[in-house]
DNA sequence: CAGTGGTCTAGACCACACT
DNA sequence: GTGTGGTCTAGACCACTGC
């Protein structure tokens, strides 16, 4: 066997290699939907075993971030070529066949550069006053506006982004995100409630006042822990529920 | 190396292992909270190397079944012996501090038999009109009530269970389930809305017919992917939200 | 100290994809 | 066939637990 690198504190070894292999994904040095190295060059590179690495990636993909493809490699995970339209929404239509629905409709409402607020600072780790884009838009299923959702991204990685580039897109935003400004939604936190909408939230969901829905405060992280999205979302949950499986 | 047993369709050894140690676990060989045997002893037993016996529990540990403690040995996941309180609830205070708010207060409202409607009777995978018993309580965070569920249990194997063992028993109820009634719940799914109580329920709430609240419609499985738990609740979200996270 | 799980290695062979 | 990931083995050594 071989030390890796410096041993500053402990760690296993395939752990560092975990972290090496992060640093490259952060870095761009393999970029979504490509290949990785073969196990074998990575072995050579980190002079450590095939084994050692296998374990390291193999706690990579259980994390979303990379994907094996037997015979064929090891891939970067992307948003831009996946079946799924979603990545993180779970709301699932009451009989269960998202293919009889099809794809939501979606309209921008609003798209406008704005200052951060203290909360929104808060949990994109800005300052208060920093430039943030902040988004608004419904998106509707069958012609049922079902989803009311405004979000806030930082205004440096994201600058250029505009009401335009959102609705030309074809395609999750996220694999927008993606393709057009390098980030990577990697995991996501969501605080759920129930909650009734004020007047201008049941006008564009279309809805009485008293139709309780479910507000969906996400927070969405690129590598490294980062928060790189807030999104608060109201839902209509009269033809739909929020699926959550625990174990 | 050597084929453990008959290999009638082909699945590669460690999976098994893995279903032959998931017997071990059904069948009752070791009971929760046992440790079972070295991995040596295992891989003995089995006829195969220690590494593939490591993989098969790796895969059980990560599903929650089993327990590794290094030095110790690898153990039976139970809910009786845990830090804590609850299994499968996600309701956080504001604040964050679950360790401020302390344990639940618990009011058993209703401990029936009844007899399975159809759509009980599905999800649970008996027959209308087989034998279930129900249960209605309240738990309540700093003397305020905050869930109102209704749960369903399948009557054969919860045969006995009667209010007063629930409203007696110290620790989860998942942990009586487990010692007295030998069901271990394994996993869970939930499909979660927004609603407004009806009389009945605001009432034991305590809140207005107008206030909104999460309804979270568990169903707990066993061993098997075997229903054993139907539970219908509505949570209060004005002082806790329910966290979820996604990656 | 002995026994447990945890890491790491080196090598063999299998299953799959491409060419 | 060649190259990829996937499985399996055997053996060495480390880290932790408890006697």
């Amino acid at each position: 066997m071989a030390g890796a690198l410096n041993t500053p504190a402990f760690s296993p070894l395939y752990q560092q290699i975990k972290g090496l292999i992060l640093n490259s994904l952060q870095q761009g040095e393999w970029k979504p939907s490509e290949a990785i190295p073969s196990e074998m060059e990575l072995a050579v590179r980190f002079r450590v075993s095939q084994g050692t690495v296998r374990k390291a990636i193999d706690e990579l993909a259980a994390d979303n971030l990379l994907v094996r493809r037997q015979g064929k490699g090891t891939f970067v995970a992307t948003h831009a070529e996946q079946q799924v339209q979603y990545r993180f929404l779970k709301l699932i239509p009451d009989d269960g066949d998202t293919k009889r629905e099809g794809p939501a409709q979606r309209r921008i409402i609003d798209c406008k550069r704005q200052r951060a607020t203290a909360d929104v600072a808060r949990t994109l780790a800005l300052r208060t006053g920093d430039p943030v884009l902040q988004v608004q838009r419904v998106l509707s299923f069958a012609d049922t506006p079902t989803i009311l959702e405004e979000l806030w991204l930082p205004g440096g990685p994201f600058k250029g982004l505009t009401a335009e580039r959102l609705s030309d897109y074809r395609g999750p935003m996220y694999a927008l995100f993606e393709t057009e400004f390098g980030v990577r939604m990697v995991r996501a936190e969501e605080k759920i409630r129930a909650v009734l909408p004020d007047s201008l939230q049941s006008s564009l969901l279309k809805v009485e006042q008293s139709t309780p829905l479910l507000s969906v405060e996400r927070t969405a992280y690129t590598y490294n822990d980062t928060p790189m999205e807030l999104r608060r979302g109201l839902y209509l949950t009269d033809t739909h529920y929020y699926r959550n499986e625990l174990s």
